[in-house]
Formats: C-alpha cells, sequence, structure tokens
DNA sequence: GCAAGCAGTCGAAGGGTGAGAGTGCCAGCC
DNA sequence: GGCTGGCACTCTCACCCTTCGACTGCTTGC
C-alpha cells in the first residue's frame, strides 16, 4: 500500500500527464500541487514508486508517465467523486427528454451523445434478442417466391428473415402458414423458438404450409448474428487524440468487427470491472487504449452495455461519470416504454 | 490538348506517385518507362506540364507531384483497361454466389467486400424507401400505450415507427385501426402515403381509431431518415493510407455524418462524374481525398450508389473497376429477389 | 526539336553544441 | 529518521552548420 503522500503524489502525476501527455518531472509535482515538500523528496518517493512499478521513465533525464498500475490505481483508489459539469448534464438531460420512439434510432444516438460528452469513440450495445418474447410473426409475400418473415419481439425490435421457396406459392398458403406460426410462437422467446419440435410444429398441415412453416423456424433458429445491435460513434473524437496514424488505424480495424467489440466488452463487465486499461483490455491491439464500460437496466433485468474507448491516459473520472449517468437514464427511458 | 509524349509523361508521374508517394523527378521518367528521349527533355516537357496546371513541385529542387487536374487528366484519358485481379474477382465471385437474404446484411457486407478489394473506404447507399411500395402494414401493440407500425416495403426492407398512445387503448380498436390502415396505404409508395387527405383517410372510423390512424400517418410521413441506409467499411483502411492523424480525424467526421455522406455521392453523381478528385468533392475537408462511385441497377431503376474513399493518391484503375463490377453484381442480385 | 552539360537550388541527413529539464545521491539540519 | 539544499550527471531537443544528393533550368551544339 502507498502512503498517503506516495498517493498523493501519483495522483498528481497521472492528472497532469492525462492533461499534457508530456512526463511530469519533480519539479512541476513538487511546486503545482497541495504537496508541501521539496522537489527532492518528491524525487525520492517517485523512485520508489517507479521501483513499485506505479510509474515509468521514458528515458533516464525525463519525468515519469503512469504505468497500467498507475492508472488503475488511479482509477480504482483516487477517483475523484466526478460530476458531470453542467453543460454535460443539461446536454444528457435534454437529449433524454428529447428522445423517444424508435430503439434502434435511441440506441445509435446515444452512442452519439456519449462520444460528444466524453471526446471519445464510445459503444453501445443494444438489448440481447434472446430474452425478449415474440409479440408477433408475419409473412409478407414480396414476389411469386420470396416471402419475408418479420418477428415483432416485446422491446420493440424486428427480426427479418427472407426466405426463397422452392416453387411459387399462393397467397392462401402462406396465410394458413402465417396463422399456424402465429399460434406456435407469439409469446414465446426467441430461445423457445429453438427447442421447438419442429415436426410437431407442422402436424397435420399439408405439404406445402408445412415447408413454409419449416423453412421461416430453422431461419428463425438460425442466425440473430448480434450484428446490428452495435452502436459505434466517435470515431473522430478517439482518432484525435491519438497521435500515431497507424495506432488509429488498429483501433478502427478493432471497431469494425461488431462481434469483437461486443465480446470485449462483456469480458470486461464479466471481470467484473468498470474500467479496462491498456492490456488489461484484453487485446494487444488496444495496448494504448482503455475502455469504460457500464452495462444498463431495463426493467430490472441488465439488458446491454455502453462503454467508451479512449487513450489510456483519458479522463477516466469523467468518462466514468458519463457512462454512468447515460447508462442509467437510458435503462430508464427504455423501461417506460 | 497534350501531345503524346507529354501525356506519357504524364501517365508515368501520376503512376509512379501514386506507387510512391514521393515526388518524381525527371530521372525517374526517362528510364523508367516507354519514354525513349533523355531526362533533359523530359524536363522541358515537364516544366510546359507545370506551366499548364497539370503538374506542381513542393519545392524548387524536388520531383514533380500531379495536381487534381493532373489526375483529372490521368482518370480521363489515360486510364488503362482496369481489369481486377484474378484473386479479386474470384472474391467478388464467392461474395455473391454465397450472399443472399437480408439486404442490410447484404449491403453491410458489400462494403466489407468492397474495402477489402481496394483497401479504401467504402461506402453503399441503400435503394430509397421512396419509390417501393407498401406490402403490408401491421400495428402491434407492446404495452398498454405503445403501439409499433411495421411497414414492408417491396424491396424487403421494413419501415417501423413507435407510437405513444395518450390513453389506455384495447386490442380491437387497434384491429380496427390496422385494417383501415392496411386498405388505405397497401399498394402505395411511402411518397403516395404523403399526399393522402388525413380527413378523407379517417372519414367514418370511431374517434378512438381514428385518433391512431392520424398518429400513424403523420409517423409514417415524417421521417424516414436516411440514416440506416449508408453502410460504411473499411475505415481502418483509408486510415493507413494517409499519414496524418488530422486528416483521418476529420475524414470520419465527415463519414460519421451519414446525411452528408450520401448527398456527397448524390453530388457527384449528378454532375455526370463517376470519380471526384480532391476539391472535386465539394468538402474542404476532403480535399486530400477522392471517391470513387456507381449507380447500381435494380429491375431497371436506378437504386442506390456505392463508392470507395481513398486518398487523391489512390490507385483509380482499381477502384474504378472494383466498384463497377461491385455495383454490377450487386444490382443483379438484388433484381433477382 | 532533342541532347548534353553545367550551374544553381533546396531539402534531407549527419554532426556538434548549448540549453534545459530532470534525475540520483550525499551531506547536513531539525 | 525524515526532509532539504546542493551538486554532478544524463539525455533530449532545438539549433546551426555542412555535406550530399536529387532536381531543375538554361544554354549551347547537333
Amino acid at each position: 500500500m502507498l502512503d498517503e503522500r506516495k498517493a498523493t503524489i501519483l495522483r498528481a502525476v497521472v492528472t497532469e500527464y492525462i492533461e499534457t501527455a508530456q512526463p511530469v518531472g519533480s519539479g512541476h509535482v513538487a511546486s503545482s500541487s497541495e504537496i508541501n515538500v521539496s522537489s527532492a523528496t518528491v524525487r525520492n518517493d517517485m523512485a520508489t514508486l517507479e521501483a513499485e512499478g506505479y510509474l515509468a521513465q521514458p528515458h533516464t533525464s525525463a519525468g515519469r508517465i503512469p504505468t497500467e498500475k498507475g492508472y488503475r490505481f488511479f482509477v480504482d483508489q483516487l477517483g475523484g467523486p466526478g460530476k458531470l459539469g453542467a453543460t454535460e448534464s443539461q446536454q444528457v438531460r435534454s437529449f433524454f427528454s428529447r428522445t423517444h420512439g424508435e430503439m434502434e434510432q435511441m440506441l445509435s444516438d446515444t452512442s452519439r451523445l456519449l462520444s460528444s460528452l466524453t471526446h471519445y469513440a464510445a459503444v453501445v450495445v443494444g438489448p440481447q434478442l434472446e430474452v425478449a418474447t415474440i409479440k408477433s410473426i408475419q409473412l409478407v409475400s414480396l414476389s411469386a417466391r420470396i416471402v419475408l418473415v418479420v418477428v415483432v419481439l416485446s422491446n420493440g425490435s424486428i427480426e427479418k428473415h427472407t426466405l426463397e421457396l422452392a416453387a411459387d406459392t399462393e397467397d392462401l398458403v402462406i396465410n394458413c402458414a402465417d396463422l399456424r406460426l402465429s399460434s406456435l410462437i407469439v409469446g414465446q422467446t426467441l430461445a423457445g423458438v429453438s427447442s421447438l419440435d419442429l415436426n410437431a410444429a407442422v402436424l397435420g398441415e399439408p405439404e406445402d404450409v408445412s415447408i413454409i412453416i419449416r423453412t421461416a423456424l430453422t431461419e428463425l433458429r438460425g442466425g440473430h448474428r448480434h450484428d446490428d445491435q452495435v452502436f459505434i460513434g466517435g470515431t473522430s473524437d478517439m482518432a484525435a487524440s491519438f497521435d500515431a496514424v497507424r495506432t488509429v488505424s488498429e483501433i478502427l480495424r478493432i471497431l469494425e468487427q461488431q462481434l469483437v467489440v461486443v465480446s470485449l466488452l462483456e469480458d470486461v463487465l464479466d471481470r467484473g470491472l468498470s474500467v479496462a486499461i491498456g492490456r488489461e483490455t484484453g487485446n494487444e491491439a488496444l495496448a494504448d487504449c482503455s475502455i469504460v464500460v457500464a452495462p444498463y437496466i431495463v426493467d430490472g433485468e441488465t439488458a446491454g452495455s455502453i462503454g467508451v474507448l479512449g487513450p489510456t491516459r483519458m479522463h477516466y473520472d469523467q468518462a466514468l461519470s458519463a457512462v454512468a449517468v447515460v447508462a442509467n437514464r437510458l435503462g430508464h427511458t427504455l423501461s417506460e416504454g
């Protein structure tokens, strides 16, 4: 454990470095903070902090910069109360009072809000489809052999699948299939659909009807990719906070793989963290990044998660409070609907 | 007009600069191409090319780099046949033989394909909703006061809007509204819906039904943002081809505004171009970028457009052929469905 | 009209220097 | 024992200077 003065010094180094991105020297710390000791004393403590792995020196005659361990201690022990500024709170309030309607739209706008609050990249992961119940299923014939299966879920999202039939099919047949499907799966969850007995489902139906039912159910069991459930905003802000194009490009490559992003956030939450610093993210390409993440709760259950991704030298307190506030408000807003 | 030798020299400079990103000197041109004159002669011609605005010199003793006018001439007059490599054609073929089903998914995958072919950012703009006809409309009650309006369009896409009703409403009422709406707007286009007479639409319906119909129609008239109809991929590739973080960040800022992207592409196409170079894009922030764009045709009509965005020193021939091939195949694939 | 040669220009690269920021350590003081 | 002032040392950065090399433009001759 660090004694109080060392902790204060560490805090000073971290905040200063976050602000300026320059190595911080003992003189700066001694003069600019609530420390009332000389720079020589600070130097001694900084040497200790370095020996214990909280700080590092780019080269001999430079100041210190925080290590991941240093940031971690800062986040865990030294984190300020982290309140949002007045402008930001106002922005959040007005956003959530204005927003309504489409969930996808709302989540996408939320990612914009979050990035505009923090000036980092924001990630919003939508509710898992699996837990929602099916409110309606409808077959719509688009052309002679193409049928669209539209499933409306209780959380307002929609699953759709295109079926290509082997033979031209009359509307009557499609209607029959529609009715049977409705009675079968309305009220169930998508997970429930996956455990349906296909043969029992088509029992007693004529061949042409049952083939549609089979095809539709098979489609529904198959892929609900998380794909369209991830919303990313503020990549330009994120880019601006790094100084190597190489780094930016690698981070963008990660963000383009939505599945990776989702599991990244889940992974962090699973480890019980709300902040992952550098390599803690579990991804080598994000060694210079940190992630701040929080789940949001809809109707008492964790529905999804939101997070921001920025440089390791991010404003953790601001990011933490922004993420917390937005997750909270988002959960409330979605619960009402 | 340029005589043949000057044109050859210009081509050599452009291709060399695209390859190396270094200013090209007269010696390089004289030795490395089908030019059989001395470097001194090349120098004279290059001086002329510079005077006429095709080339520029970063500083006195450097080689030349192409100006926008130079690239423009290169693209218009000197463009090679531009065939896709074997690997790339194979990639396109296998993509379109594999792909099927959801349009959104397909368009999103297409943007990935295009960026992987060209190594630049790829933009895919989905079909305009306005021209599609309505195949079905359905009201789904999510909770006592929340109703989801689901509209299925003939091209397989879905519009959905959430209605928040002032009072709890029975299913029976909703069903009535559903029926009336179906008979009113199925077969119409969304544009048609916008010109419906609201009062005539609710004629003879009881108050509680007509209020739902009014609300639903008003919603449908209102916002179909292009929003979810733009798919962008390959931003990491794009980033890697610039060397200033600043530039990358500005470009990302543009790409984040989907509406801007759509009108950017439309604007280029409207001017009858398939390539916009530097400032020709009409956006100051894209001064270092070029855009290659092509419309795709579904069932004989222009449905949307695809494009790539890269540095002005992009491989125009490859980009042009990739965009052309993909637009073509995409149109065909969507026409079948 | 082309080629050869030559002088001139300018940036990039390399080396040397001085300033500045910072460190570590030691001796002394409270 | 812990803190401080002082001092020697280190290493980067900015600057200057020089050299090198890659070009160009121009002039002259074929």
